[in-house]
RNA sequence: UGGGGUGUCGCCAAGUGGCAAGGCACCGGGUUUUGAUCCCGGCAUUCGCAGGUUCGAAUCCUGCCACCCCAGCCA
C-alpha cells in the first residue's frame, strides 16, 4: 500500500546518468499535438514524463508540437491543458510551442542546405513515394538530389515566400536512400502548407515535420530525456542525425516505452472520433469514453488514474491491460474517500404500518464507515419508505439476506424491520409491501434475539428527493475490439447506458456539488455530474459498481 | 522476403549466473448495520521452443517460433 519508488528501466536510466554525471538534473517533456482530445494512453505518458521528473528532482515542460497546423485547433490546445492541470501536474515554466521555434528550425534547414546535407526536391507526392522504395527494394535518388548549394538556398527561400504551390516542392535531408531504416531515406525536412496556423498566423507558408522538429525542440529546452512510444523506435537514428548534425544548444536522448492498450477499449483517434460523430456516445467527454475528459465526467479521480499507471508499470512490452485494473484502482480510491449515502434506483414503497403518519425522526449516519473525521449527514427516517425492488421477495432461500414475508432486515442506520404482507395491482404486480418495525433496533439488536439477515438501503418516500441516475456499463463487450480485422463498431455493447429518470435519493445528497462524488451503500460509487447537474435536477452517473461477489 | 522491437502464472510486472517478488483476476476461510471494505490462506518444480556452455541458467551462446512497428509532404 505504501509507495514504492516505481522502479523502470526508465527511472534506472535516468539514475544512472545523474550517478555518472551524464546530466546534472532531468528535464522531461510531455509533447501533444494538439489535434485531439487527450485519452487514458496520454494519461500514461503524461504519468511517466511528469513522474520521472518528479522523482529525480527534475523538470517537465509541456510542450505542443504544432508542426501541422491544418489538424491542430485552439480548442485542443485548451482542452489538453484542463486535463493536464486536472491530473494533477505543473509544468515547468510557461506552456512551450513548437511552433515558437520555427524561425530556429528554419534556419538550421538553411545550415543543412549549406553543409550539402540537405536539398529541394521537386518530386511529387506519387512520385516520391515510387522512388522511396519498398521495405525490401533500396529506394533510388532523387533526380534532385545533386542541384547545388546555391540553388538550394534560393529555391528553397521562394518555398518559404511562398511562390510554389502545396506540393510542388519539399526539403530533404540528403542521407541514404539505400537504409533498412526508411526513416532515413531522404527524410522530408519542410512541407508547403498554405494555411493558417492557431499560433503563427500567416508568417509561415512551409512547416517542419515531426522528424525534423521534435529532436530540435528537446534540444533547445534543455530535455535530457526525450521518452515516447515504441512506434518512434525506428525514428531514432533519424533524431540523432539531426541532433548530431546541426549547431544545437544541447543532445537530448529519445527513450521508448510500450503504449497502453486498456482491455474492451479503443484508443485511437480515429476510432474515438468515429464514436461520436456516428452518435455511438454523446461527446468526447461522454462517461464512457476513455478520454481525460470522459473519465472526469465518469467520477474517475485524478489520484486513481495516477495509481493505475504506476499499478501498470512501465516497460519496452506491448500488451494489453485488463481494465480490471484501472476499475481496481478507481474502487480503492473511491472506497478511501468518498462519502456514503443512500439511494434507491428501482423503488419499492414500504408502509411500516405500526409508525405513526406524521412522525419523521431525524436520524444520523456517518459519511464513512471508517473515517470519522468526514462528519455525519441526517436521515429523516418516516412511516413510508423507498427500498430497491431487487431487496425484496415473497419467500426466498436461506442464501437470501434481504427483505422476506415474514422474515426481517434491517434498514441501513435506521430499524429492523418486518414484512407483513403486499399489495398488488390489477396485473398483480407488487406495488407495496406493509410491514413493521422492531422497537427499539437503532443501532441495537431486536430484544427478542431474532437477528435480521441482511442490512438494505432505503430512502424516506416523504423526505427523499427524485434524480435522474445514469447507469454505465463497458462501451465494448469485447475484449479486444479493435485486435485483427475485427470491426469495433460490431462490438459495442447495447447496454452500455441505461437512464434511470426517478431515483430516490436521500435528502442529504441535494446538496451536492457537480463533480462530487458518493458511494451509493450497496449500488457503487457515483458523481454528480459536471455539467447537468443541479440541487433541482440532481443528476448522478454512476462511476464503478462496488465488487460484487455474490452468486445469488 | 529488409530493418527495428517484444516474448516470465488468465492479465500487468520484478528478476541481469545461485536456485521464480509484487499487483490485478480467481478460489477458500474470518470479521462486518454496505453480499463492499478489512483480515488470513491458496494460486508458475517453471520463465516462447530446441539444443549448448556451466557445479549451477529465466538470466550466457546457437538455432528456431510467435507477436508488434516501419514504405504520410501525420505525429
Amino acid at each position: 500500500m505504501e509507495n514504492t519508488p516505481a522502479s523502470n528501466f526508465l527511472q534506472n536510466i535516468v539514475r544512472d546518468d545523474l550517478a555518472a554525471g551524464r546530466v546534472t538534473e532531468v528535464v522531461t517533456r510531455f509533447p501533444p499535438e494538439p489535434n485531439g482530445y487527450l485519452h487514458i494512453g496520454h494519461a500514461k505518458s503524461i504519468c511517466v514524463n511528469f513522474g520521472l521528473a518528479e522523482a529525480n528532482g527534475g523538470r517537465c515542460n509541456l510542450r505542443f508540437d504544432d508542426t501541422n497546423p491544418e489538424k491542430e485547433s485552439q480548442e485542443f490546445i485548451d482542452s489538453i491543458l484542463e486535463d493536464v492541470r486536472w491530473l494533477g501536474f505543473s509544468w515547468d515554466g510557461e506552456v512551450r510551442f513548437a511552433s515558437a521555434y520555427f524561425q530556429q528550425l528554419y534556419d538550421w534547414a538553411v545550415y543543412l542546405v549549406e553543409q550539402g546535407k540537405a536539398y529541394v526536391c521537386d518530386l511529387n507526392a506519387e512520385q516520391a513515394r515510387e522512388y522511396r522504395g519498398t521495405l525490401t527494394e533500396a529506394g533510388r535518388n532523387s533526380p534532385y538530389r545533386d542541384r547545388s548549394v546555391e540553388e538550394n538556398l534560393d529555391l528553397l527561400e521562394r518555398m518559404k515566400a511562398g511562390e510554389f504551390a502545396e506540393g510542388e516542392r519539399v526539403l530533404r535531408a540528403k542521407i541514404d536512400m539505400a537504409s533498412p531504416n526508411m526513416n532515413m531515406r531522404d527524410p522530408i525536412l519542410y512541407r508547403i502548407r498554405k494555411v493558417q496556423h492557431h499560433q503563427t498566423g500567416k508568417d509561415w507558408v512551409i512547416y517542419p515535420t515531426y522528424d525534423f522538429a521534435h529532436g530540435q525542440e528537446d534540444a533547445i529546452e534543455g530535455i535530457t530525456h526525450s521518452v515516447c512510444t515504441l512506434e518512434f523506435e525506428d525514428h531514432r537514428p533519424l533524431y540523432d542525425w539531426f541532433i548530431n548534425n546541426l549547431p544545437v544548444p544541447s543532445k537530448p536522448k529519445q527513450y521508448e516505452f510500450g503504449r497502453l492498450n486498456p482491455s474492451y477499449t479503443v484508443t485511437s483517434k480515429r476510432k474515438l472520433k468515429q464514436l461520436v460523430d456516428e452518435g455511438v456516445v454523446s461527446g468526447w467527454d461522454d462517461p464512457r469514453m476513455p478520454t481525460v475528459s470522459g473519465m472526469r465526467r465518469r467520477g474517475y479521480t485524478p489520484a486513481a488514474i495516477r495509481k493505475f499507471c504506476e499499478m501498470i508499470g512501465t516497460t519496452r512490452s506491448d500488451g494489453v491491460v485488463d481494465v480490471a485494473m484501472l476499475e481496481f484502482a478507481i474502487r480503492e480510491d473511491l472506497n478511501e474517500n468518498a462519502p456514503r449515502a443512500m439511494a434507491v434506483l428501482n423503488p419499492l414503497k414500504i408502509i411500516l404500518t405500526d409508525y405513526p403518519e406524521d412522525k419523521v425522526e431525524l436520524l444520523s449516519a456517518p459519511a464513512h464507515p471508517t473515517r470519522e473525521e468526514l462528519g455525519e449527514r441526517e436521515l429523516p427516517f418516516t412511516r413510508e419508505v423507498y427500498i430497491d425492488a431487487e431487496d425484496f421477495r415473497e419467500e426466498a432461500n436461506k442464501k437470501y439476506k434481504r427483505l422476506v414475508l415474514g422474515k426481517r432486515v434491517r434498514l441501513r442506520n435506521a430499524y429492523v424491520i418486518e414484512a407483513d404482507s403486499v399489495v398488488r395491482d390489477e396485473q398483480g404486480n407488487i406495488t407495496e409491501v406493509h410491514a413493521h418495525t422492531i422497537p427499539n433496533t437503532i443501532g441495537e439488536n431486536p430484544e427478542d434475539g431474532v437477528k435480521p439477515k441482511g442490512v438494505i438501503q432505503w430512502v424516506s418516500a416523504s423526505h427523499g428527493k427524485q434524480a435522474e441516475v445514469r447507469l454505465y456499463d463497458r462501451l465494448f463487450n469485447h475484449e479486444a475490439p479493435d485486435r485483427g480485422d475485427n470491426d469495433f463498431m460490431a462490438h459495442i455493447n447495447p447496454d452500455s447506458l441505461q437512464v434511470v429518470e426517478q431515483a430516490w435519493i436521500e435528502p442529504s445528497l441535494a446538496d451536492a456539488k457537480p463533480e462530487q462524488g458518493f458511494q451509493f451503500e450497496r449500488e457503487g460509487y457515483f458523481v454528480a455530474d459536471r455539467d447537468e447537474h443541479s440541487a433541482q435536477h440532481p443528476v448522478f452517473n454512476k462511476t464503478i459498481g462496488l465488487r460484487d461477489t455474490w452468486q445469488g
